[in-house]
RNA sequence: GCCCCCGUAGCUCAAUGGACAGAGCAACUGCCUUCUAAGCAGGAGGUUCUGGGUUCGAAUCCCGGCGGGGGCGCCA
């Protein structure tokens, strides 16, 4: 029976009598507002936050386990903004789960084996053994280049002459002999490989360390693969696979047939070449039994690139044929890609823009206004906190947009220090910090009291509304698996922070309860969008 | 041929069944002797691609178009 919103709230309006605590309620289209008493509500809100301090918001503890792989370079290879994108969007959301009350674990899968792989290994071993520079992330980003380079020497060239054909496929039998060697485990070859995939290790590692990344597992495509073979066998054993090689096929699963679907879904997929090789398929499935049998993992979320939301939706589907219960809590978080201005980013072409790159442009960028807009900050802590504020900004801008949609780079907006901003954010907390500093107080050691009991004015409720909603913001977030959620939030935070900032002067208000009241309502706020900002892996600087 | 995502202010994006569709940027008007102006306050800017449908109520859900992007058994 339909019956108008607007009818059903003046009703409940009626029948709710007066109610303690509450100070009056109206039916007004549609909805039914309740009006609290602000100086109950305000002290339960503050007490609340200050009591609790860093665990303000933090969830009831959840029985289930939750692994987040995210940052999956390959090696060999530099890591570019693409890579922050889908690393900040899974250190992010393991904060958010992790503070939801899930047992949380991080873990990392790089692509260390393949042909991209060998042919770093192959210009480098033919041209540029011993040469490699100093430095983490020089010799890094120079494995980039020699990918450039090596590309190029293997590339089939327009009108090339049949001198530059017959060294271009010498080449790349040079390559293909190279690959067979380092599956058949020939030692130099190996070697080759430990040592330069550590080269690219070492600065993944770096990294990591750059954007506050603390990785609880390491998993590598090249242990996997070997492991994989053996599910083939038990997935044609099982009858979820199909064995075509008699008939000079590959191993394949038709996956709709298996689960009885009638409509094309999710198609039929390749589990293992018909030359006994495996599939990124392959070890994602044998990944994904170490990650439920070893780690007990009941909730497995992946971050990585949408474009392959199908490869993802068919291993979940097979894991579910598999039997795996978990299956069904498998999670592709997809993000767009990100692109630049100029085009999409090729590593092959070398038309990337690499993190380490931006992140120290960021810092330039900061300490270039840092004189002119900073107060006081210490000459010893500027680079320090030119850095926290310039990540802000990279970090941010990641965490700005949903993930589902794609992002063309632009360094000048996305280190920008102005309007919905990282900085905006950092700057609410640094002003709540300066007030506090300003007052003596240190800052959580405040008194529960009920010293709210005076006209709030409307900038002091907004404030305490805002910081309420904070714990259901986490719990959303998590929920949901969407960073943005939280990012939009710490962004309204600190906008209603700036406004309640110049509205009300806490150090000039003359009643000394009230100011009192003012310093505890800063200090819960001030908590609150540290609280925010550590969920969005964007530091807190006292100063700016 | 099939599947997925997207289309909202000049630009970049929020809002996923609720109030008058909101922010930032760009442009405009004010505000630093006052807790930090990386800020605040204000005005302007909309046929939410389009046509139907469901609903007390639709940017949101359903169906059909149009436009853009991505994907579809031996790449990852």
């Amino acid at each position: 029976m339909p019956q108008k919103a607007q009818e059903i709230a003046e009703q409940v309006k009626g029948q709710l009598g007066g109610v303690e605590g509450i100070s009056h309620i109206e039916a007004v289209k549609g909805y039914l507002n309740v009006y609290f008493k602000t100086s109950d509500y305000a002290r339960r809100v503050v007490d609340e936050v200050l009591a609790n301090g860093n665990n303000f918001g933090r969830g009831a503890k959840k029985s289930e386990t939750v692994m987040v792989e995210y940052a999956q370079p390959n090696t060999h290879h530099s890591f570019h903004i693409g890579h922050a994108r889908n690393t900040i969007l899974g250190e992010v959301l393991a904060r958010l789960v992790e503070f939801a009350g899930f047992e949380t674990i991080r873990a990392s899968y790089p692509g260390d084996l393949g042909l991209g792989v060998i042919t770093v290994m192959w210009i480098y071993d033919k041209l540029y053994k011993g040469q490699e520079p100093e430095g983490v992330h020089e010799r890094g980003q120079w494995l980039a280049k020699l990918y450039v380079e090596a590309t190029a020497m293997l590339e089939k060239q327009e009108n090339e002459t049949p001198e530059q054909t017959a060294q271009r496929e010498a080449y790349d039998a040079e390559r293909r002999e190279m690959y067979r060697k380092w599956d058949a485990g020939d030692e130099y070859v190996r070697e080759l490989w430990r040592v330069t995939r550590e080269w690219s290790l070492e600065e993944l590692r770096e990294v990591l360390k750059m954007l506050d990344v603390k990785m609880d597992v390491w998993f590598y495509e090249s242990e996997v693969d070997e492991p994989s073979k053996a599910i083939v066998e038990e997935l044609i054993a099982k009858d979820i696979a199909t064995d075509e090689r008699p008939q000079g096929g590959a191993v394949i699963v038709k996956i709709d047939e298996k689960l009885g679907l009638t409509k094309e879904k999710y198609r039929t997929n390749v589990i293992l070449r018909r030359d006994g090789t495996t599939l990124y398929l392959t070890k994602d499935l044998a990944l994904a039994k170490v990650k439920f049998e070893q780690y007990h993992v009941d909730r497995s979320i992946y971050v990585v690139d949408v474009r392959q939301s199908l490869h993802l939706q068919q291993a979940f589907a097979i894991l579910k044929l598999w039997g795996f219960p978990q299956a069904e809590k498998c999670y592709h978080l997809g993000y767009g890609f990100v692109s630049l201005p100029e085009g999409a980013m090729s590593a092959r072409r070398g038309r990337v823009v690499l993190f380490k790159d931006v992140a120290d442009e960021a810092v330039k960028r900061v300490l270039a206004v840092e004189s002119e807009k900073s107060g006081d900050v210490p000459a010893n802590e500027r680079e320090k906190i030119a850095y926290q504020i310039g990540m802000g900004a990279l970090t941010y801008s990641m965490l700005s947009v949903d993930n589902n949609k794609d992002i063309v780079f632009d360094i000048n907006e996305a280190l920008s220090f102005d309007g919905r901003t990282g900085p905006y954010i950092q700057n609410a907390y640094v002003r709540a910090n300066s007030i506090l500093k300003k007052a003596q107080v240190p800052g959580s050691k405040f008194q529960a009291s009920g010293s709210f009991d005076y006209e709030l004015t409307k900038h002091e409720i907004e404030l305490i509304e805002q910081i309420s909603r904070f714990p259901q913001t986490v719990e959303q977030a998590a929920n949901e698996y969407r960073p943005l959620v939280m990012a939009s939030y710490a962004y309204e935070l600190a906008n209603t922070f700036h406004s309640f900032y110049h509205a009300v002067n806490v150090m000039q208000t003359e009643d000394e309860t009230i100011k009192n009241a003012r310093l505890q309502l800063v200090s819960a706020a001030k908590q609150t969008i540290e609280n925010a900002l550590r969920l969005l892996d964007i530091q807190a600087p006292d100063v700016m």
